[in-house]
DNA sequence: TAAACGCATTGACAGTTATCAATTACCTCC
DNA sequence: GGAGGTAATTGATAACTGTCAATGCGTTTA
């Protein structure tokens, strides 16, 4: 099953008892802040953003969940963020006292998911070295880096078409604005900065043509490059 | 034993058995960036800072490991950040590999090293929150606020002194200025700031008397607030 | 004790971003 | 096809931050 693939034939017999696909529309909220929910989840598709909701009502984005990302907790207390549906997403859900009762049965397993949840640190503090960026648009470009990274394997977000680099940007001007700590309109600026240096064309606000990756990595602070083995210059 | 309270004795009894005492003067690299320490640690006393280090030699500091902190990586693969003692530090030591086995003997304390992972990429998501903020006086009295939450007990960091709250800042401001994403020069405007709206007084560049601790809240962005309940206002 | 040094703070100006306003592009619905 | 609405972009100005320079303060060193 994929979001346990490399574990043993048995154990994933067992996983796919206590799993239930699910599908919700754009604009769901699947789990709020503070709700106990019952199950985590693996995205099987589409795109959602991880959000804190203020006392005034409005939202901070902290994160995307996107395709092969799991999200929400494995134990019980409060989740500390919103899951919100931005396209209509298709899930995998597991419920947590079943999936509980199973890892305390199986190493093997409670294993996997320590692994898992340290490389989710890790992505985070990377994260973090982006949001360090002083200027909108080392964020943003450190963003698209992210993006390459991170979703190089998901045809439709990331895709590498005769020598250019084509990266769809998943969400809003608006929620990348809130993802990178700044306003729309400098997000728009940042857009079109990188443009007129030649870094980039925007075909559509969704769909981004990376015409020089290796400026590109520059401006997202460069520190990120060692992590690009994968990506082709 | 400190950083495992909570634990089974025999399990204890077996952690002692792997565990070392260290002490390190200020300034060490405990941790290269890049490099597989066999062991991880858990911080008695003394102040470190998480860094990634930069290709041209420049750091970007992106956390702080305190008292009560673990550190360092549970699996083989090199750390992707570097660990530097700021003050002299006294930790202690657990070599990975025989940590490893009795993880893979004892589903407790699997169990109990996942829940302290999850705390803490918990904590990093909350720190994210805190480098969103837009101005730099926003980010640090953020800094502040994350401070006091998580040294609460820890008597010389944050003390309540008859009615007034003093909080040591343990890092220079030219590594704030680093965790803040912004310049020394800055930092030291924003303290300005904060004093000159009687928030805080500086005592000293290191020690910081908070004066209005409802005010300082609001300028975190208010939405720390809801983890303060054990702050008393 | 004086000089030298590191660190923190303050001032002046240039560069960047936030804010408000206006315009444009695009999609939906009639 | 045209009207209305939403999202994105662009422009102008105020607010904030980065940079360079100078000063103050405390500690170390000769």
């Amino acid at each position: 099953m994929e979001p346990f693939s490399g574990l043993s034939q048995p154990l994933i017999a067992e996983l796919e008892k206590i799993c239930a696909p699910m599908t919700y529309p754009a604009e769901t909220t699947l789990i709020e802040m503070g709700e106990t929910s019952d199950y985590f989840g693996y995205v099987r598709r589409g795109i959602m953003r991880m959000q804190r909701i203020h006392l005034d009502g409005t939202g901070q984005i902290v994160g995307l969940v996107a395709e092969g990302d799991v999200f929400g907790s494995l134990f019980e207390g409060g989740s500390k963020v919103a899951i919100e549906a931005v396209t209509e997403v298709s899930i995998l859900t597991f419920k947590r006292g079943p999936f509980e009762a199973l890892m305390a049965r199986s190493a093997e397993l409670d294993h996997f998911m320590l692994q898992k949840l340290m490389a989710d640190l890790d992505r985070t503090r990377d994260w973090m070295l982006v949001l360090l960026n002083r200027k909108v648009s080392e964020r943003l470009a450190g963003f698209l880096v992210v993006l390459c990274i991170r979703y190089a394997n998901v045809d439709h977000l990331v895709r590498w078409d005769n020598g250019s680099l084509e990266i769809k940007v998943p969400i809003s001007r608006c929620d990348l604005a809130s993802l990178l700590g700044t306003r729309v309109e400098s997000v728009s600026r940042a857009f079109s900065a990188l443009a007129k240096k030649g870094i980039i064309h925007t075909k559509t606000p969704y769909l981004i043509e990376v015409q020089d990756v290796r400026r590109l990595l520059e401006e997202a602070g460069g520190e990120l490059t060692n992590r690009v083995t994968g990506l082709r210059t």
